[in-house]
Parts: C-alpha cells; sequence; structure tokens
DNA sequence: TTGGATAGGTTACATACGTAAACAAGAGGA
DNA sequence: TCCTCTTGTTTACGTATGTAACCTATCCAA
C-alpha cells in the first residue's frame, strides 16, 4: 500500500513495463504479452501478478468472467526510486559520477551527449520559474 | 571466474567499497570497518566475503596466521556492467531517459547541472583524439 | 450431459540474499 | 599445561525471486 516502499524485481519492471504502455489488461492479454516478449509461461506471468498486487504495485478487478490489472504506481515514481536507490549504491548518490563513468568508458554517444545538452538547458530554464 | 557474468548484491557493494578504497586488508579490518559503517555482524562480513570469494569478485591469501583479502573487479567494470543493467531495466537503455525523468521530477541541483556540463565538454573533446 | 478449452489459484522448488549463531583451530599468557 | 582470545568455517533460517507444474471452476459446443 505504501507506495513509498514497493520495490520491483527485474521481472516485475518487464510486467510493469507493459502495464504503463496499456494502462491495463486482462490476465489473458498480459499472458500472451509475456510469453511473446520473455517466452514466459502462463503460470509465471500469472504469479507475479499476484505477487505485485500483494505489494500494492498494481490492482486488479473481476470484470465479468476476467480479472483487469491496472498499475498502482506511476512509472516516474518507480523510476526515480529506483534510480536513487541505483545511483546511491553505486556512485554514493552522484549522477555526475555516473556520466563521468560513461565517458571515461567511452559509454556515451555523440547522440546522446547532444540530449543531454538539450535536456541540462531545459533544466536551466525550468528553475527560473 | 568469468568477470563479465559477476554481479553485485546490495551488501556487497559496500563491502567492494571498502575493499576498492583500501586496495586489500585483513578479514579482521574489514569486519570492523563494516560493524561500524553498517553495524554488521563479524559473521555477516566473513560470510560475504566468502560468497563473493566463490563469485569471483575478490580473492583472498593466508598471510601469516590472517587472511587478506583483495578486490579482483575494478570498481569501474562493476559500476559500468551495472549500469548498463540498471538503465536497460528502468530506461530502455537510454541514460538521456534517466536524466529527462530526474529534472522532471526537480532531482538536479544547479550543482549538478554545473558539473554534468563540464563533463559533457570534455567527452568531446575526447572524442576528437 | 459431458468433455475440452479458458481463466485463474495453489503449491513447489531451486537459487540468492541478509543476517548471524555455533563451532573449530591456533597462539599466547597464567 | 590449560584456558581464553582471535580468526575463520559451517550451519542455519527467513524472505525474495524466477520459474512453472498442477489443480479448480466455468462455460460452450457436440
Amino acid at each position: 500500500m505504501e507506495k513509498e516502499s514497493v520495490s520491483l524485481s527485474e521481472a516485475e519492471w518487464k510486467v510493469m513495463e507493459e502495464l504503463w504502455n496499456c494502462g491495463g489488461a486482462t490476465g489473458r492479454e498480459l499472458c500472451e504479452r509475456m510469453d511473446d516478449r520473455c517466452g514466459w509461461n502462463r503460470s509465471t506471468t500469472l504469479t507475479l501478478l499476484r505477487r505485485m498486487e500483494a505489494k500494492g504495485a498494481v490492482e486488479s478487478t473481476q470484470e465479468g468472467p476476467v480479472k483487469v490489472f491496472r498499475p498502482l504506481l506511476r512509472r516516474e515514481e518507480a523510476a526515480l526510486r529506483e534510480t536513487e536507490s541505483f545511483l546511491s549504491r553505486v556512485y554514493q548518490g552522484s549522477l555526475s559520477m555516473m556520466v563521468s563513468t560513461l565517458s571515461r568508458k567511452q559509454a556515451l554517444t555523440q547522440e546522446e551527449i547532444d540530449e543531454l545538452y538539450a535536456l541540462l538547458r531545459e533544466a536551466e530554464v525550468k528553475k527560473d520559474d
């Protein structure tokens, strides 16, 4: 329930991804998609959905003969939480240290660099509000 | 042994952090530090070291009466691997998407923005080599 | 009415992780 | 010599995670 404390495992992220993309889907639909995308067995998907409902990441409603699952977490919330935990674990919480590492390892393309410039400019403008 | 496939858990990262900082230390020293920093029991630290040795993240040598542990993974390698896995899990592999999210959530300080600019400039210069 | 498709629930099981108690072996002091 | 401190090893245990088989309730078509 405390959205705060909900954390998603690797596999759960994949399911959430689907849910975020479509807003909500029946168990059936989700099973099919996860099979397509990850080759999961139907049971696997349903088990994950059940666990995710238990931890408050999704909710489900019985609609006639089937269940419809919807995300309870917003993608950005989840991403932000995960990002913070990642940065603190690996880079002492410093985004700059992360980018610096990527740069040193030549892991930045020119495209990314350009996009980042654009983002930074935007971020600065926004600060002036 | 395949450094490629070694992945570190949250707790293991903390131990590696210590090892990276000092280059190597005896079990005793590590137990003390982890107790200081995380309040861990001696056994906890030693168990982690053993598991980490098993997965090839550290090595140990018997030196006289004690063991000395040293990191086998380089910090940057580990950080890079972890970063890639994180980005692909949460942001479809896109660093820009991550920064964009942080920016939208006002999670960037002016200092960070400045540092990032500097890093990007450096990265570009380096590309000209 | 009845047997196969459907949708979902229950149980299972191996591995990973956090955490530590219990145990053993060596070394130095009483 | 014997006890205790130190250092490390073994064993343990609950929870999380990935993965899925098996079971059950329904409902439709033959």
